[in-house]
DNA sequence: GCGATTCTTGAGCGATTGCTCACAAATGCT
DNA sequence: AGCATTTGTGAGCAATCGCTCAAGAATCGC
């Protein structure tokens, strides 16, 4: 019964995530996306309540991408360490990347919305602790099959290891070079060698 | 020869600088700048050039009194490996402080618009170099003192560290309890103990 | 005191902000 | 076909954006 949308709900998020990832919250106007959209205000409006409300779900559409992409990074690698290992490799990439130096859109919203936007600082709270605990599991797994020492505590481990993700994240705003990237990697990772007395 | 001012610049740059600190680049408007700086917008754009250079102003003055602040920190504490831990001790009770979570200004403003506008990545950039050289000159010292061992080195130590800080300043923005703050400087600082296999 | 110079003031510039709404168009149900 | 319902359209809302400028006020050297 009624008239149909003509446009896919899932295209329009991506193409607004790309404004809003790109520029931020703030810096991002609805005329602009409601011409990367190829949506009328109006329509914006009727399918989305508000601007804040578009961002959310923009936010969730990349927080539910991230997770899964970190998933299927790390089950397919050879083992837990080794999907650790190219997933901070493609971290310290995208750092040191000269393409579009769009940092992550979770970390950028943390630090310009989510101190005063409580409903915003939980969504990304949430996919933050998503992502923690994937590390933590995989974390685990690495440990049962004696690839880490038995001594490590994977829940800390991955505490550490997720807040050196955001601290790369933040060098990659400074136009970093690849081999300053990749060497905060390499040292990064060291606290997964040896025994667990360090860490 | 000439009417003298009646605001004082350090002032002026003082209050200009909390907005910009509590709410971002462009959520703070002039009009709330002229409120909180007593100045009419007029006077503002007599004394600064735009609200960019303002902004850049009070951008540089937050780094100037931050790397002030760190030298004093590590100068009055006992010695070099103490004077990094109550940095750290700081840093975790500033991010899981109930007040103003205002976070790190360089560090909001490298994700907010450092990554597009060259001048101001430049200025957070040279802050961050500047914080990166006060830490590895004191990692030396402890060194030379035999507070840390002799085969770590001072300079990797120290992009790791303020890559920890940063980290640090992401979780922050997420409201972090007490415990789970410290709990991750103990562990970053760990990298400080034993002899230097890792690190 | 006087002119020169600078600062402060208040109004207001055009453009953009987030958002709304009446209206036309397109569909499903009967 | 006719009706109810929903979508897309385009104009435009009040408010704010960053910014400017003429005019008045205050200080200088002389």
């Amino acid at each position: 019964m009624a008239r149909p949308a003509e446009f896919d709900r899932d295209d329009v998020l991506d193409k607004a995530m790309n404004a809003f990832w790109e520029q931020g919250y703030c810096a991002t106007g609805v005329a602009e996306l409601s011409a990367v959209t190829r949506l009328k205000p109006g329509s914006l409006y009727g399918a989305f309540e508000s601007k804040q409300k578009l961002f959310m779900a923009t936010l969730d559409r990349y927080g539910k991408a991230s997770v899964e992409w970190l998933q299927g990074t790390l089950s397919s690698a050879p083992s837990p360490v080794a999907g650790i290992r190219s997933l901070f490799a493609a971290v310290a990439a995208d750092a040191a990347g000269t393409a579009a130096r769009r940092s992550c859109f979770l970390v950028n919203t943390a630090l310009e919305i989510a101190r005063h936007e409580e409903p915003i600082r939980d969504l990304v709270s949430r996919y933050f602790r998503e992502i923690e605990g994937v590390l933590r599991r995989t974390l685990e797994r690495a440990r049962e099959q004696g690839e880490i020492s038995q001594d490590k505590d994977p829940g800390a481990l991955a505490a550490f290891l997720i807040l050196n993700i955001w601290g790369l994240r933040v060098l990659g705003a400074t136009k970093p070079s690849h081999e300053q990237a990749s060497l905060m990697v390499t040292q990064i990772l060291r606290v997964l060698d040896g025994k667990g007395e360090v860490q």
